[in-house]
RNA sequence: GAGCGCGUAGCUCAGCCGGUAGAGCAUUUGACUUUUAAUCAAAGGGUCCUGGGUUCGAGUCCCAGCGCGCUCACCA
């Protein structure tokens, strides 16, 4: 299944899928300047609470670092930092969250000098940063974490803050035009903190003195001077300076960003030339919308989140929803999580049957860093196949055959399957679900396909809280009313666990005396033994599921059990259906 | 105003390095289970936004235009 870096390098070189194309200018930088090490980084803002553009720029960026490794078969060294902004003054008090007074008692001081509202940690900083780190291991992504309050006091930023401020001219320069003229009179790359109160100041500059390394500037409450040292964590940077040192001090060689930050990537960039410095590769990524083609914001509570998103389907299929696209603004809300795990799986599904140059633009190599799980599929009639974890694994590209001679029709089991049978079945329950799919396929369960077990739970939850929503019931009339209670009463006649035929029969037979679904053209029928006509059938997925169609109401009737059947009628008789429906 | 993206079947969209327009859903028809879900088979349905250009050949590349959407221009 494998191939070695070597073999694999002049496939990746050929690839276009958009990791490797944003590998190739990594390659290129590191062909131009002879560096051992590519660092790549992503960044996290003060308000910080790990979401899903979090997950989805990690996931992003691991992708690329990926595909250069592929590149580059493993000869340059990569690093992916996890930069976290808390040395930030907060700006304002977040809703969510305990203890907004302590918190509010606190504002405009760095994140890592505010008391940690859930009392867990030495700051509020400490804490978001704990979250951070905690969400991306839960991933298993491999970064290193880099904390701002710790770069800036430990020095590691000095020399370039020095530089900075020798270049100050050329940083404002740069700065200033962008600014309106009311912001730009004030404006200054360096945020003194506040000897005394230790809040971020966002203060003119009376004075730069890059000899001695320091900015001096005046309370604006008492006007008392101070004169601060830039270096060892006393000054904190506005943000598009603070960037573009980062960069530098560092060495970023790779970062991408939202869309919405384009031009910031613009100024950051010539800030960094500007300290002589070359600013990093990267490509600005199309943000989600919501339905309405709305921007997502974490304020606005718009969208979707990743923990609802993995509510309903696995981290895989969100990976693939960050991997599709990344250029193109997509809405991000729950209609396309049933599409997005759908074509995971197709693509899951494709990977053994392809060719390398074909497998290195599935985003299935790109999701599992090369590695993609074989894919799951039950066989229809008789014996299923069990899992074909062995069997895909030794069956190479090129000379994959669908299937050997003889083996049962192969079928992938999709979401959208599994949402239209919960519908129709109207549980809750995986095991009535896997109870429909033995019936395709009589091997199939659980411990042979795990990975389709969780679908199935995935499923469930989804149409519980989408589809089930939507069913339309309507009431019984009279007639229909006496012909369920009749069912009901026979079905409660009938020896226990009854088979699927025998239920199915019942149906006929109580049908037949009712008028209105007696059928005479029905095959088989005769003057003495009426046909059953459709009306029956209807009535019963109308009345009791909620749907135009059903599933063959024998076998459902006896996967669902005799009980729940009745508890079903009962319930649709006592119009519990149609009072949820109107609500 | 600037930037980014989109415009292909009724709907949602795919179309990679130019080579006879595709899928899913929907519609219609058929197969199968005592007629009904899933599944399977088939059919109908397109001025690829418009106009130029390059080319033997353009949905695809280039230019211009039209329409739509988003983002930025205060802070991160």
């Amino acid at each position: 299944m494998s191939k070695t870096a070597s073999e694999l390098a002049p496939f990746a070189r050929n690839a276009n899928a958009w990791p490797f194309e944003e590998a190739k200018k990594l390659v290129a930088r590191v062909e131009r300047t002879g560096q051992k090490q590519v660092l790549f980084e992503t960044g996290y803002g003060p308000s910080g609470l790990p979401h899903i553009g979090t997950f989805g720029e990690v996931a992003r960026t691991t992708m690329v670092r990926h595909a250069f490794e592929t590149l580059t078969e493993g000869r340059i060294a990569t690093r992916l930092i996890a930069f976290s902004d808390d040395l930030d003054g907060l700006r304002k008090v977040p809703d969510n969250i305990p203890n907004k007074e302590l918190v509010a008692a606190h504002l405009g001081k760095p994140l890592t000098k505010v008391p940690d509202p859930f009392g867990e940690y030495n700051s509020f900083g400490e804490h978001n940063n704990a979250r951070l780190r905690a969400f991306l291991d839960a991933f298993g992504f491999q970064y290193e974490f880099a904390s701002a309050t710790h770069y800036y006091q430990s020095g590691r930023f000095d020399a370039t803050l020095l530089k900075m401020l020798a270049r100050y001219d050329a940083v404002q320069n740069i700065m200033l035009p962008s600014l309106r003229a009311e912001r730009a009179s004030s404006y200054a790359p360096f945020l003194p903190i506040h000897p005394r109160s230790g809040i971020v100041m966002q203060v003119p500059l009376e004075e730069i003195d890059s000899s001695r390394g320091l900015v001096a500037w005046r309370d604006p409450d008492t006007g008392e001077r101070f004169e601060t040292p830039v270096t060892g964590g006393h000054c904190k940077l506005q943000w598009k300076p603070d960037w573009a040192m980062r960069w530098c001090a560092l060495g970023v060689d790779y970062e991408m960003a939202g869309k919405d930050l384009i031009d910031s990537v613009k100024l950051s960039s010539e800030i960094a030339r500007a300290l002589d410095g070359t600013p990093p590769e990267g490509f600005n990524y199309e943000l989600f919308l919501d339905e309405n083609g709305q921007k997502i914001s974490k304020s606005r509570g718009n969208g979707l989140t990743i923990q609802e998103w993995l509510r309903y389907a696995s981290p895989e299929s969100l990976a693939f929803f960050m991997y599709w696209k990344p250029r193109e603004a997509k809405k991000l809300y729950f209609d396309v999580i049933p599409k997005a795990v759908d074509e995971y799986l197709a693509f899951l599904d494709a990977y053994p049957r392809q060719e390398w140059k074909l497998r290195l633009g599935n985003p299935a190599w790109h999701i599992h860093a090369g590695d993609p799980p074989p894919p799951e599929f039950i066989a229809h009639e008789g014996e299923a196949k069990g899992n074909p974890a062995g069997e895909a694994k030794s069956s190479p590209a090129g000379e994959a055959k669908s299937s050997p001679a003889g083996e049962a029709k192969r079928m992938a089991i999709s979401f959208a399957m599994l949402l239209n049978l919960a519908a129709v079945a109207n549980s809750e329950d995986p095991s009535v679900l896997w109870g429909f799919l033995r019936r395709y396929a009589p091997g199939a369960s659980p411990e042979k396909f795990p990975r389709l077990d969780r679908m199935i739970r995935y499923a469930v939850v989804y149409f519980r809280d989408f589809v089930r929503p939507k069913k339309v019931y309507r009431a019984a009339d009279e007639v229909e009313r006496q012909a369920l209670e009749k069912l009901s009463g026979a079905l409660a006649a009938l020896p226990a666990n009854p088979s699927a035929e025998e239920v199915q029969t019942l149906l006929y037979d109580v049908a037949r005396p009712i008028p209105r679904y007696q059928n005479f053209a029905a095959k088989g029928a005769a003057p003495e033994k009426p046909g059953v006509s459709n009306d029956w059938f209807s009535m019963l997925y109308q009345v009791l599921l909620g749907e135009a169609r059903g599933p063959r109401f024998g076998s459902f009737i006896a996967l669902y059990g005799v009980d729940n059947a009745r508890t079903l009628i009962a319930d649709a008789l006592a119009g519990k259906f149609l009072a949820d429906a109107t609500k």
